[in-house]
DNA sequence: AATATAAAGTGTAAAAAATACACATAGGAG
DNA sequence: CTCCTATGTGTATTTTTTACACTTTATATT
């Protein structure tokens, strides 16, 4: 990079956000392939410049509808990435958000200004993504592990109901770590996060599970 | 603020540590006297812009020690502030970290760039500050709070070592909570993180208590 | 109708961690 | 030698975490 000689010249702010989702075990984030300059062919997480007439949080989100059309979730700043030559075309400092969905939500937009394709990528077969966002990535995977913990970030992962197997096959996903059946159910009942629907799933091949929801907490605090 | 119609033009980003000490069970964050627009005259946070030619923690390492002297102690980011107004000149997003010290290290600099006077300000007795410092100045309260638990952040505090009374304190002010006095001891000694020097403190009315030194952790994980 | 299947659902005992609590001790001052 | 004040220490109780095995459900198969 050529860094400006001017000390305070040409510097500009990214909103970086790693969006997550789970299915069938495995836990995706959302890439997008790049058809300009830099990193011309590249996948990279979804985000941007920030413009001035929005705040970080406002930027993540315009970012995330232009590149995926999804709205309305909630995103969690976790941290700043500040590398001097992280970007190559001038002095870029990245706020990095994450977000988790359900994938079936999310309309992956194929085209837009910067993209040319959009896809969901387990996150053990990550390739090597633009600018710094593989290191981005890797620092989120680590906070949606500790957020995942006693909090109901899960909420929107699940917006029709979660039975309480799926729940621990998405925690044990997330945490990479198996739990035993009755303590994870004991746990997770009594965090109070959950409430009964007394609806069960569908048969298949086995006894159907109950199928519970998220309750609407009054305080979101630590909430992703 | 004027925000300019350049959607990415004319942005920048600050650099702001909360440097904290704790001095007789007084939690203390040094402020500094702005002799500049803009906030002639505010105190604000130690920090200022960033560099081209440094990463984010350079930043914050060299403003504090062009406005304090001091050197060479740990810093945490922990967030961005990214309000469309927080800065009335330009689009200026802040990167927070936090630090904390022994006053008696810091020969605090009276005079500098935009900088006419410098002191230590208890937390519960902060004015009006410049900029969003006291917003962000809140939340590095916060953090400091959750950084001290099963850390040695506090290993810097106390140089010349401490003995396990004087600690508790330092963990009352900060978390402004109060432990009983065997319970704490058990803990803190079951973390490992100190080592008994076999000296003592002097007599000051009392039975003088043993000193102790924080150990020199190989691994630095999650410390300040 | 009986049986097989596969994951769901459930309780209790043991271990570990957190909490509550009271008295003896050191080093001086008077 | 007594007084003073904060230090230093151990044990019982409660709470939380961990470990572990059998019964139940809804269908498919025979």
């Amino acid at each position: 990079m050529e860094v400006n000689n001017k000390l305070y010249k040409n510097q500009g702010i990214h909103v970086i956000t790693s969006l997550f989702t789970v299915e069938q075990g495995i836990v995706k984030v959302l890439l997008i392939k790049r058809c300009n300059e830099p990193f011309y062919g590249s996948w990279v997480l979804t985000g941007g410049a920030l413009y001035n007439n929005e705040s970080l949080e406002e930027g993540a989100y315009r970012e995330l509808k232009e590149k995926t059309g999804i709205e309305n979730i909630p995103i969690k700043q976790f941290k700043a990435f500040g590398k001097v030559d992280r970007s190559p075309v001038m002095r870029m400092v990245a706020i990095g958000f994450i977000g988790i969905i359900d994938s079936k939500r999310v309309n992956i937009l194929r085209k837009s200004r910067n993209t040319s394709d959009a896809d969901w990528f387990p996150i053990d077969k990550i390739p090597k993504l633009g600018y710094d966002h593989n290191e981005i990535l890797n620092c989120a995977i680590e906070e949606l592990k500790k957020d995942i913990i006693n909090s109901n970030i899960l909420k929107n992962l699940f917006p029709d109901g979660i039975t309480i197997p799926e729940l621990q096959k998405t925690y044990e996903a997330i945490l990479n770590k198996k739990f035993d059946r009755r303590n994870f159910r004991k746990k997770i009942l009594s965090l109070n996060l959950l409430e009964d629907t007394n609806k069960y799933g569908k048969f298949e091949g086995n006894k159907p599970a109950k199928i519970y929801k998220f309750k609407d907490t009054i305080e979101e605090i630590d909430i992703i």
